[in-house]
DNA sequence: GCATGTGAATTCATTCACAGCT
DNA sequence: AGCTGTGAATGAATTCACATGC
């Protein structure tokens, strides 16, 4: 496969998501147009995205929803599940462990960290927190593939450290700061506070602004 | 002022956050390229940035570190408060309400919804809880400027309506599903879901995917 | 006729490279 | 000399438009 773009990774996703509500209503033939409305996209739009991947529709006719879906599915991995690790049980972690989206999509959360006494060695909503010094060796005897980091900002840096030194190959970092992996770990930040900064811009600056 | 990529906005956030650490440590003067080094951009791409909105450094210098913060704090908004409401006090929601960032940065949540009974009237850390029936009188009442929304997906796009005919001009979205807005309202969504497929699409695409 | 799949055209974002100021 | 600020050049992403096949 060449080059995908972020972007086009990200509108797959969405496509994902619609593709499951057709197929709820019931449909079983989308046209591009049909899936570029729901997302507010251009038709052409859909359609690059997915002919890097190859071509899954039928000239005249449209997709096939359950098999889109599914290819979809396979091109996303989210046609299996994965092992997946979550560092700092504080008010977003904990957030993010009954976060019934990860589940129904096959990221299981099999193990949590922290660093505070209170919280170490015991349940959390049915999963055991360890301590954050056992991190390494835990997450390889448990093949973990991907952490989701919800510490403080000053931490998070130190540990994605450890976790790259564990050889975890992918990190979602929910701190708001920038981290530093090496070239062959993927890394999505999710920064909240910089979406509400992005709001506020907007208001502050509404004239060329509208929205793109 | 002319048009500014989203990008563009996101950097500047960034840009604030490093300004804040170098404050910290006691720079007085840094150039493009610190700026640069810490969030792994160009030189170029961070002048190009700022000079969007005027030109605040010296050439042959560099930026004199405080002004630079205060400009960019000012343009994004952060100097000033912002009233702010929640919908949702679940576990997303409720994360929310004690996320330090905000309330750092202005963001004041004045107002909690919820359609939960048992949280009602109720006081959620230090917040009382209102009934989402009352939604747009208390936005109007209370001058709310932004709405967080921390619902489910089958909700999100009634609530939102609601929140639009209240007169709020701008929402944050954490409910996995694409909401439309009217073309004056600025909606940024944050869908954590899509960011741990896109960590799955890169484990196994992992060839032509070195992040970029 | 109708909707896909895709090169070509266009628009948008980033990087280059250098003139201008300290 | 050093670093900003910015048009010009490059590169990337989106949209157009049409040939292709049902």
């Amino acid at each position: 496969m060449g080059k995908v773009s972020d972007s086009t990774v990200s509108r797959l996703s969405m496509y994902y998501r619609s593709l499951l509500e057709f197929e709820r209503k019931g449909d079983k033939i989308i046209s591009s147009k049909d899936l570029a409305k729901t997302e507010e996209l251009t038709p052409a739009q859909v359609r690059k995205d997915l002919s890097f991947f190859g071509s899954f529709g039928t000239r005249g006719l449209g997709y096939p929803v359950k098999e889109l879906k599914e290819r979809i599915a396979k091109i996303l991995g989210l046609n299996r599940s994965w092992n997946v690790a979550l560092v700092g049980v504080g008010n977003v972690g904990s957030a993010l462990v009954s976060y019934k989206e990860f589940q129904k999509q096959g990221f299981n959360i099999k193990l949590l960290f922290d660093n505070d006494l209170r919280k170490i060695n015991k349940n959390h909503k049915g999963v055991l927190v360890s301590d954050v010094k056992v991190l390494p060796e835990k997450l390889k005897k448990n093949k973990i593939e991907m952490v989701i980091l919800a510490v403080p900002a000053r931490a998070a840096q130190e540990i994605a450290d450890l976790v790259v030194s564990a050889g975890v190959k992918s990190i979602l970092n929910f701190a708001p700061v920038q981290i530093k992996v090496p070239h062959d770990v993927v890394l999505r930040s999710v920064n909240m506070a910089t979406e509400l900064e992005h709001l506020s811009f907007c208001l502050v600056n509404k004239d060329g602004m509208i929205e793109s």
